[in-house]
RNA sequence: UGGGGCGUAGCCAAGGGGUAAGGCACGGGGUUUUGGUCCCCGGAUUCGGAGGUUCGAAUCCUCCCGCCCCAGCCA
């Protein structure tokens, strides 16, 4: 059982340490390790790593260090560092004093660079980039041993002091590991394990002008901190043998490489570099543009953490490459806000609706349910009157079959109030479009039920026009056309199936009087519409923003859509 | 013509010799003052394919097919 939520199911990683500790590898210990490269925002198949390794120390009682994988100064920086760790934290994990960087072992690795060196293990190699490049091989061709493959330990030493006191230029020379030039898995081919880089680095300032490659460091910083199962995505997989080079070589500690296979959602792109793109070119305004699947975007849309956190159960830990249907992270959402989400009453677009027998100045406060699923959760008023709105949608002059709502004269329920019965449309002369509805109600009716027991299709939700408030309404949709955005036609490329309308403001929604005092990080229903939060960035206390997290399911849409499909 | 992985329903996924869990999606029905929720019911004669071992195979063996990753001084 975890802090965090029930019980996960079993999965691959889990069976490898339970086996482990049936064998009592590591005296029975689990420490894992959440180690991000701070060069960008957190998404939610970051949040799937995060889960699994903060998950496995939580279910085995152990421990799991969050370590920022900052070996590259050219594209790192502190501000990423801030995010990432709001982020893990609103996502509801802990890494109490375990805050690590691959920067504080900086001076460890060039010991551990000097020893291999020593061993006749690592040699300086003059080439160029583009030389190393040629002399490496290709896929299916082996790669030729440098011309500084044989240089004596002396020298080696020399050359990389010398590296490190900042003699040489950027890209002059580099200090390679000696293992295989013919190995069929490219990383073993004398991989680089120190480049020299002449840039300040956000945490160590200008202290280095060499910096380790991930490779030399990522194996060796686990082995610091103790880690015992260090898991990482697929594509790292050839780059165990070398990982576990590193280690033997150096002979440290060992902690065993896991891979799994990395979070891909339909109607969503999930890189770093795409969603950099999408940022920079403006197709959506920042990293937490609530159509993005960052971990920013998601909160500000209004997903929370433990709807995440139960998605990112659900579809488990696996190494088969998979593209996970969008609809069950919706499905958590709903399924938690169901239970815990006060019910309103907005009415999105505005139609004007007269109740013509209905007294001129009466006000009626009516009682309605805040939430069905939670009887605790109490009644409120809300002000009923002669002119309200209805949801321009909830009416049509000429319904076709399954059209259960408000047509000219059928009547239907306004919700917590009275049966309406549509007695007049009145059109705008141009459009033809209706403008505003007379309607006639019954007056025992009150409460929504008739005594004489008269059944009605439909029951709508509304607002009294005079004591509604006004807001705007976000409605966002997939931010793709495409389940998978990089299926493009010959030439085009993956933007060409960004949704064009992935968002739709509305701006002038009537939203019932209890919604005025509302703050940012609201949750509620609307209902019959969706899930809404109220906007942390651009809301004000004059008028709201709301966005729309996540639709109702609807079989209204469902049957339209059949319809439409034929 | 190299190396490393992966194939169980439309999408995820458990199961690793004893006769195919679960969720989403989809469809049907019931309840309902949200076309919401909730409750029933419906799917794999079969686990990429073909052989083989076995009383018995998704699980073991052989061969074949398909898909993904690797030629950064990125991580």
């Amino acid at each position: 059982m975890s802090s965090t939520g029930s019980p996960s199911s079993s999965n691959f990683i889990k069976n490898i340490i339970d086996e482990d500790i049936k064998n009592n590898k590591n005296n029975g210990r689990v420490h894992t390790r959440f180690p991000p490269e701070p060069n960008g925002y957190l998404h939610i198949g970051h949040a799937k790593s995060i889960c699994l390794n903060f998950g496995l120390a939580e279910d085995y009682n152990g421990l799991c260090n969050l370590r920022f994988d900052d070996t590259n100064p050219t594209r790192e920086e502190v501000e990423y560092v801030e995010s990432i760790k709001n982020d893990i934290r609103w996502l509801g994990f802990d890494w109490d004093d375990r805050l690590y960087y691959a920067s504080d072992y900086f001076d460890t690795l060039f010991e551990y660079a000097v020893r291999l060196i020593k061993k006749g293990k690592a040699y300086v190699c003059d080439l160029s980039a583009q030389e190393i490049r040629e002399t490496r091989g290709t896929l299916t061709k082996p790669g030729t041993n440098s011309p500084y493959h044989n240089r004596s330990i002396e020298e080696n030493l020399d050359l990389f002091k010398r590296m490190r006191a900042g003699e040489f230029e950027d890209g002059h020379r580099v200090l390679r590991a000696k293992i295989d030039m013919s190995a069929g898995n490219l990383n073993m081919r004398d991989p680089v394990m120190y480049r020299i880089l002449m840039t300040s680095h956000h945490r160590t300032g200008d202290k280095w002008c060499i910096y380790p490659t991930y490779d030399f460091t990522h194996g060796q910083s686990d082995s610091i901190e103790g880690i015992t199962h260090s898991i990482c995505t697929l594509e790292f997989e050839d780059h165990r043998p070398l990982y576990d080079w590193y280690l033997n070589e150096i002979d440290i500690q060992r902690s065993r490489q896991i891979e799994f296979a990395q979070l891909n959602l339909n109607y969503t792109v999930l890189s770093k570099r795409k969603l950099r793109e999408l940022v920079e070119e403006e197709y959506v305004n920042g990293w937490n543009d609530p159509r993005l699947p960052t971990l920013s975007g998601l909160r500000r849309r209004g997903f929370t953490p433990a709807s995440i956190r139960k998605f990112l159960d659900l579809i488990g830990i696996a190494k088969r490459d998979s593209i996970v249907d969008i609809a069950l992270l919706e499905h958590c959402l709903r399924e938690e806000l169901n239970l815990s989400a006060l019910r309103y009453m907005a009415v999105l677009r505005p139609l004007k609706v007269v109740i013509t027998n209905y007294p001129e100045d009466s006000v009626e406060e009516m009682e309605a349910v805040n939430n069905p699923e939670d009887p605790s959760a109490g009644m409120r008023h809300i002000p009923f009157s002669k002119v309200i709105y209805i949801e321009r949608e909830d009416f049509m002059e000429d319904p076709p079959k399954k059209f259960y709502r408000l047509a000219p004269g059928r009547e239907v329920r306004l919700r917590y109030a009275y049966f309406i019965k549509c007695e007049k449309v009145i059109k705008d002369k141009k459009t033809g479009e209706p403008i505003e509805l007379h309607c006639t109600y019954d007056p025992a009716s009150r409460g929504g039920n008739s005594p004489d027991g008269r059944k009605v299709k439909s029951t709508l939700h509304w607002v009294s026009a005079a004591h509604s408030i006004e807001a705007e309404v976000r409605l966002y949709s997939h931010l793709f056309t495409k389940e998978n955005p990089s299926d493009v036609e010959e030439g085009e490329d993956w933007k060409s199936n960004i949704n064009p309308d992935s968002l739709e403001v509305l701006t002038s929604c009537r939203l019932e009087p209890n919604l005025k005092d509302v703050k940012p990080g609201f949750h509620c229903q609307f209902e019959r519409q969706g899930y809404f939060t109220v906007d942390s960035i651009d809301s004000t206390d004059r008028k709201p923003v709301f966005n729309r997290t996540v639709t109702l399911r609807d079989a209204w849409v469902r049957i339209q859509k059949r319809a439409g499909g034929k």
